[in-house]
DNA sequence: ACACCCGCCGTTTTCGGCGGGTGTGTCGAAAAAA
């Protein structure tokens, strides 16, 4: 099987059930990361035959090859930068995907009538297919002529994909390839995951980023993961480079004036997570396949909604949380407008002033930005997309309305929060291994505020619970790194870190297991055996299960993972945990301490009403408190779930949490089956293992 | 349209102001040059 554990998306089936059965041309506009790949990739494997992808860049091409290579799929690209002479092997049908620039298809279209009379053509797809109205009035005039195509291969559905696409350019791409009765498709543009912010520059670059950058300990700023910082012209970018280079922060610098090798290099460094960042202008695009940017920053005013969408689109690919920022002045208009007037067609210059006074309305709006982005992109007949949008703080800037305005969120929650003055204290010691354990002072001040303040609180600390699977995580990561490196090929073409993710989760102890973890193939899964050993040694050393979810082969246990489960079966992930520490590794708890978020203790509530034993004394619920409860709802009598009416009566003093371990220790002596739902718990302080990897991989 | 560089001027020696000149993004193919 060539594609593994693949169970394919409804828009995947779909495309490609109607190129397979109907043999119907498509117009496919996919969200960056739904895998619109797949939909020219497997029909070639399953008919046994070939597809020819027209794709714009040969940095593209040879990536798409080494991947197809990898997972056992002949692939080839042909162009001027082809070396090898393959044309015979093509011939004979050698490979199931062919790609080639636009400029060799048309020249070429001989061979590819030849290719379908032979071997037959399942499709041809023209990849990034944005490019025919996007370049194509003024250089790539190869695209505009691919109308030659439908005319020369009339039976051959053409498949064009794109992730950018507004509805006029829709129009045009099908316009421009003479697609004929296209079932045209539209994924969401909604990148959930990212984090949407505009503000000013000053013009002083250190002074304008240092907000994104995090200080450390001695001394100098890094980044919190890779980033790209998009510069209007090639000197601006070799500025901002020079000034990053002086902060010590490990970046590279990539535009058209340097030559390939230096470019090569750059990208090169950035992929195998040697620079943290490069600063660039548009030449660094397409084919940059890094899932783990978290940051794209836009240091100079985006010229258009089209191109701006796809280069925050490089940020976030694995889903985790990532931000994209734009600074910018006024004056950044004046040299798009420059740009713009080189062009000779008065047509092009007009729409593209138009795309730029687009851009310009978007930069000044206080309106909801991910709403802005998607009213861009959605269909006027099919208006649906932005009804799901809620503002919320992980939104944009114009939906995290109580912070102040131009401030960076986690900036602001840095500076000004008292919990994470001690939040950064600890971080920074934490980099040395004995003070690793966190105990952080509650803050009453932290629930007088506002909802979104207390949500953002929460994300941060419920991924405390997860520090076990985050901490396998990073050695998952490093043992890729040290894998690609062997291989010399870019990490995430091993994995990517969604598959790193779902590998911290589900523990694969074997290769059928790592096989379904969805995007394993048959051959990925053999290059990954060595990330299995690492699940093993880690799940032995910290008595946890190996293949967590169902899975053919029976599951591993070891001696202390066996002790725990057959008190806490059916409980989930993180509430065993919590209980775990708790109760078998005695972790200590502060009590009468303030309220804080930091781990959630109804967790112990939970595993103590799923039949657990929870030591209520270590918890802080002594005999004599446990009497006061008793007394005070004794007479009148009380409902044991009318928790109001109890907590009422109750002295201030005792804490929600105690009361409701007494409550729980009550109904357990009254043998009653009455539950209720727990609302709102007052979570303690204790004390948690937390590496710093594990909250850097999360946060 | 705008930023920036360079050289000149005036005045009086060390530098600010001014004005003119220059540069300002990207792609692959192919032909021409080295």
């Amino acid at each position: 099987m060539y594609f593994g554990h693949h169970s394919f998306k409804p828009v995947q089936w779909k495309v490609i059930h109607s190129v397979l059965t109907e043999r119907r041309d498509n117009l496919v506009v996919m969200a960056t990361g739904y895998g619109k790949s797949l939909c020219f990739q497997f029909p070639p494997v399953y008919c046994q035959n070939v597809s020819v992808v027209i794709s714009p860049l040969i940095a593209l091409m040879e990536d798409q090859v080494l991947y197809l290579q990898m997972s056992n799929i002949p692939a080839c690209f042909l162009g001027s930068a082809q070396t090898k002479n393959l044309y015979e092997e093509v011939k004979r049908g050698h490979f199931r995907v062919v790609y080639m620039t636009p400029e060799f298809c048309s020249g070429n279209i001989p061979l590819l009538a030849q290719l379908n009379r032979t071997v037959g053509l399942s499709l041809v797809a023209v990849d990034e297919a944005h490019c025919i109205s996007q370049w194509g009035h003024d250089f790539r005039s190869a695209y505009r002529d691919l109308w030659k195509l439908k005319k020369n291969l009339p039976g051959v559905p053409i498949l064009a994909l794109t992730a950018t696409a507004s509805p006029s350019i829709r129009e045009d791409i099908v316009k421009s390839l003479n697609l004929i009765n296209p079932l045209i498709t539209c994924t969401s543009f909604d990148r959930p995951n990212l984090y949407l912010d505009v503000s000013r520059k000053s013009g002083d670059v250190i002074q304008d980023l240092k907000q994104f950058l995090i200080k450390k300990t001695g001394g100098g700023f890094a980044l919190e993961g890779s980033a790209i910082v998009y510069c209007p012209s090639k000197k601006e970018a070799e500025r901002v480079t020079a000034a990053l280079c002086k902060l010590d922060i490990p970046c590279g610098v990539y535009h058209a004036g340097l030559s390939i090798k230096q470019r090569r290099e750059t990208q090169h460094q950035f992929m195998r997570d040697e620079i943290q960042c490069v600063v660039a202008t548009v030449a660094f695009g397409m084919g940059i396949n890094k899932s783990d940017i978290r940051k794209v920053i836009h240091y100079g005013a985006p010229k258009e909604m089209e191109s701006y969408y796809q280069e925050i689109g490089r940020a976030g690919r694995d889903g985790l949380p990532s931000a994209c920022h734009v600074l910018w002045m006024p004056g950044d208009m004046a040299l798009n407008r420059f740009i713009l007037n080189q062009s000779k067609s008065e047509r092009f210059r007009d729409y593209k002033m138009d795309m730029m006074a687009k851009m310009e309305k978007y930069l000044n709006s206080t309106k909801c930005r991910r709403k802005l982005i998607l009213c861009h992109f959605e269909d006027k007949r099919l208006r649906k997309v932005t009804s799901g949008i809620m503002g919320s703080s992980n939104c944009c800037d114009n939906c995290l309305t109580h912070f102040p305005q131009n401030c960076e969120k986690p900036l602001y929650i840095n500076q000004h929060c008292k919990c994470f003055t001690q939040g950064r204290s600890w971080l920074s010691k934490a980099e040395d291994e004995r003070h690793r354990q966190l105990l952080l002072q509650p803050n009453r001040d932290l629930f007088s505020r506002e909802l979104h303040f207390v949500s953002l609180h929460y994300q941060f600390f419920s991924l405390f619970v997860l520090f076990l699977q985050s901490e396998l995580y990073g050695k998952l990561v490093s043992e890729r790194q040290k894998l690609a490196g062997l291989r010399d090929i870019p990490p995430a073409l091993l994995a990517t870190n969604k598959i790193l993710l779902d590998m911290a989760k589900s523990r694969p102890c074997s290769i059928s297991s790592l096989k379904q973890v969805d995007g394993v193939s048959e051959a990925k899964a053999a290059m990954l055996t060595p990330l299995i050993d690492v699940i093993l040694t880690f799940c032995q050393t910290h008595g946890l299960q190996v293949d967590d979810s169902s899975s053919s082969t029976p599951p591993v246990q070891t001696e202390s993972s066996r002790e725990y489960s057959s008190v806490g079966q059916s409980l989930p992930d993180s509430v065993s945990v919590t209980h775990r520490l708790f109760q078998m590794e005695h972790k200590s708890m502060v009590r009468h301490s303030l309220p804080i978020l930091c781990f959630n203790v109804s967790h112990l509530l939970q595993a103590q009403k799923m039949g657990c034993a929870v030591d209520t004394d270590r918890a802080g619920l002594s005999a004599s408190i446990y009497n006061t409860i008793r007394k005070s709802i004794a007479s009148p009598p009380v409902n044991l779930s009318d928790f109001k009416a109890i907590r009422s009566r109750v002295p201030e003093d005792v804490s929600n949490f105690l009361l409701r371990l007494a409550l729980y220790e009550l109904q357990r002596e009254a043998s009653s089956t009455a539950h209720h739902e727990i609302s709102w718990i007052e979570p303690l302080v204790c004390f948690l293992p937390v590496t710093l990897k594990s909250i850097r991989a999360f946060y």
